[in-house]
DNA sequence: CAGGGACAAAATGAA
DNA sequence: TTTGTCCCTG
């Protein structure tokens, strides 16, 4: 009797090959985290290997978090003392345990894409950079392709040769290092670069660890990039029962450096290597399956491997050709109501997929109408908002007050009259002296150039900073947190606003509170910084909470891993999907490889769907604002048409014109349509309009003044859309700045403060039929 | 120094 | 259509 008898004969090989390398080819719905955690289970109670000797790493807390659980009902509280953890969390982990050793300071910064950007723009600014020959973006992203390469600036730089821009860019790589260096902080590629070099420095460390992992497991393995593959190899090399679980057909992160290659020449690295292959599919019914192997069949980049299942053939695959993307997503949401209402599903049981986030928009907008509840992965993240990031940057300094590009960010935060002139001086006397912004608030009477005014609010800031930074191990973290927020005047900033916004950011606050709150809870070791370190490396689908009672939209990216029921997969058409980006370089540089990802994504797709799969696109959809034509995607074509159910088509044509998709009030409600009948004729905007007019109300005034300050120039009859915006403003102080007329549209955007809050489109009226 | 308005740029994906 | 920045003004 074991426990491996739970599994069918390959999950059981896979699961009881314990000794040596292993690789563990795994197709969707395969069952491979069952076999991870029974290989897990099995090597605790049938091997008697203790837990602390086990290591697994995975791609995302979410999976890391799951996989811990479905141990710990396996085995129990042993799963405790195992290490398991993403790639990130791993590295933070030895790069701050060994920190002393490796020469680090222990309590560094990870540095999201935002604090990277920042980074590099200071960079731009100190070598004269003039960011129109030069995008921050495309240089961090040489930096990262660099990093992921192993490249240190100097080796990059050695291997430049014919681009005349890449000696530049290898100084600006020198001096970005040098930044991070001295603000004491990491990006995400350091984490893992740094870990690898630090171990092969330090031999007498890495062996410490060598040792004591006597199995390590990892998932996800085709995504595995340069130094996650060197780490590895790193770690395993002593034991060498190393066990690899993956599926080349779902990679889907070369942008993010994954090679395919570490998968692909597995064997070949390891001569010694068993392979085990897991064909058989528990997830999708048949005709799912066989959409799935048609379309990746194409691929010519793979081991090759076909899912087979012994489950029914299911229902037929539905093509939806719709007329707009606002079209597709009604469609979506009415046939999802009928599925949730008589067909038997829960909504719990639908995904969205989607290429890219910016289409989560019109299905939001949709399923807001309708009344369904859904969660929206990654789309508004919490950790990103404004309010969230200042409270973070702010605690970041209290560990590590070397950390300029936090300190920036919150020093005039609520305003404390410190301006950019003030900062310049500050940061001048800080490079002459070597130290970074906060230390040289300490000698704010040297610094020259400040006025007495800048000194005092620059000296009040430190004091609030010093402050807290006394207490910080003296209270609770969500005291910390509380604290903070009173005494750096944010709390009081919010509250002064007085208006709904204020409102959210402040009960936004509150949440990251509560969920200080809850880290203490559930953490044995709670420290300031292993909370910014979780944070820092929270992804998407870690943030969206219980999903399992509310529709969930997602990229196609974030759905990797998960399963449902009820799958739609919208904006399948060429340029979206494969983007255009993929078109192009398959033109350009004459290879597929750009495709194959693309259509390894669609793969990923299609293998969620474990019952109804719809395929949806459209022929026009907006994108910055004007509509564009658009084609279906190659990869519906790969589906062969005996999959398909009826075709089917949804356009609306308009009643005047008799073309599809002209008329603009097709998507409105037919209340709405209708309440146009019998109205004035079209009245033209005027053209002698002034242009940025704008109108400004003050506190506690309703929508009346603003509506007739619209009618001051455009007849109010002239708007449909009047009713929609006025119902989504909030009545703080503001303007409304009257935008260029386009043809029959009228842009109108209110504004609060520095930031555009709402932005409505008014339509003026179409002549009657 | 703060805030407004003009103007340019944007969006592939994510730890 | 939305967001970010740059320059100007009070």
């Amino acid at each position: 009797m074991s426990i491996l008898d739970d599994l069918n004969p390959f999950q059981r090989e896979a699961a009881a090959t314990v000794e040596g390398p292993l690789l563990v080819l795994a197709g969707a719905g395969s069952g491979k985290t069952r076999v991870l955690t029974y290989r897990i289970a099995y090597l605790i109670q049938e091997m008697g290997v203790e837990p602390w000797n086990i290591l697994a790493v995975t791609f995302t807390n979410k999976a890391a978090g799951e996989m811990r659980e479905r141990v710990e009902n396996l085995v129990g509280d042993l799963a405790k003392d195992i290490w398991i953890g993403t790639f990130h969390s791993i590295c933070a982990r030895f790069l701050r345990v060994e920190a002393e050793k490796f020469g680090l300071e222990r309590s560094f910064t990870i540095y999201d894409e935002d604090d990277r950007r920042a980074a590099i723009r200071r960079v731009f600014e100190s070598h004269k950079i003039d960011d129109k020959e030069m995008t921050p973006r495309s240089v961090i992203g040489q930096i990262s392709r660099a990093k992921n390469a192993m490249l240190d600036p100097a080796s990059f730089a050695a291997e430049a040769g014919e681009a005349p821009n890449r000696k530049l860019i290898a100084e600006l790589y020198t001096a970005y290092e040098a930044d991070l260096r001295r603000n004491n902080a990491l990006d995400f590629d350091d984490l893992l670069v740094e870990t690898v070099r630090q171990f092969d420095n330090h031999p007498e460390i890495l062996e410490k660890y060598q040792r004591r992992f006597r199995f390590s497991l990892v998932d996800e393995y085709q995504d595995t990039n340069k130094p996650q593959y060197m780490l590895c190899k790193q770690l395993a090399a002593h034991h060498r029962n190393f066990c690899v679980v993956g599926d080349d057909d779902q990679s889907i992160y070369q942008f993010r450096g994954a090679d395919l290659r570490n998968i692909l020449d597995f064997e070949r690295d390891y001569p010694d290597a068993k392979t085990v292959r897991l064909e058989q599919n528990y997830r999708s019914t048949a005709r799912i399956l066989e959409a799935a192997n048609q379309v990746i069949g194409n691929n010519k980049d793979r081991k090759g491997k076909k899912l087979w299942t012994d489950g029914p053939d299911g229902d037929l695959l539905e093509l939806v050709q719709c007329d707009t993307d606002r079209r597709e997503a009604r469609f979506v949401v009415e046939t999802l109501r009928k599925q949730v209402g008589s067909g038997g599903y829960t909504p719990g049981d639908a995904a969205i997929l989607y290429r890219t986030n910016a289409q989560s928009r019109s299905l939001e907008e949709e399923l807001q109408r309708s009344g369904m509840p859904y969660t929206i992965v990654g789309s508004i993240r919490f950790y990103e908002r404004r309010e969230i990031k200042d409270l973070l940057a702010y605690l970041r300094i209290l560990t590590n007050p070397a950390d300029d590009v936090g300190l920036r960010r919150v020093i005039n935060m609520p305003r404390r009259g410190i301006g950019d002139t003030s900062l310049d001086h500050l940061q001048r006397y800080a490079l002459n002296h070597g130290l970074n912004l906060f230390a040289a608030m300490g000698f704010l009477d040297q610094v020259e150039g400040l006025n007495a005014r800048a000194k005092k609010h620059m000296g009040e800031f430190k004091a609030i900073i010093d402050e807290l930074a006394a207490a910080k191990d003296e209270v609770t973290l969500p005291e910390l947190g509380q604290r903070l927020f009173e005494r750096s005047g944010y709390q009081q900033m919010l509250l002064d606003e007085n208006n709904p916004e204020a409102e959210t950011r402040t009960q936004n606050i509150e949440q990251l509170i509560a969920f200080m709150t809850e880290f203490c809870e559930t953490r044995d070791e709670v420290t300031l910084d292993s909370f910014l370190e979780e944070v820092a490396l929270m992804s998407p689908m870690d943030e969206a909470g219980d999903t399992s009672r509310m529709i969930t939209l997602m990229t196609l990216h974030s759905a990797k891993g998960l399963e449902y029921p009820l799958v739609f997969m919208c904006g399948m058409e060429e340029n979206l999907f494969p983007t255009a980006r993929a078109i192009e370089e398959s033109r350009s540089k004459q290879n597929q490889q750009a495709i194959e990802e693309e259509r390894r994504l669609c793969y990923v797709g299609i293998t969620r769907a474990r019952q109804r799969l719809y395929l949806t696109y459209a022929n026009r959809r907006y994108a910055y604002g004007n509509m564009i034509d658009c084609e279906p995607s190659r990869f519906l074509q790969e589906i062969p048409d005996e999959l398909y159910s009826v075709k089917r088509e949804v356009v609306e044509f308009n009643p005047r014109t008799r073309q599809p998709g002209r008329n603009r009030f097709a998507d409105k409600s037919p209340k709405e349509r209708s309440d146009r009948s019998g109205a004035p004729v079209r009245k033209k905007i005027p053209k002698d309009k002034p242009k940025g007019v704008h109108y400004e109300w003050d506190e506690g005034v309703k929508p009346p003044p603003q509506l007739d300050a619209f009618a001051d120039f455009v007849d109010q009859d002239d708007f449909l859309a009047v009713g929609q915006w006025v119902r989504h403003a909030s009545w703080g102080r503001g303007q409304i700045i009257a935008r260029d007329g386009h043809g029959e549209n009228m842009k109108l955007s209110i504004r609060f403060g520095p930031h555009v809050k709402k932005v409505a489109v008014a339509y003026a009226q179409l002549e009657p039929a």
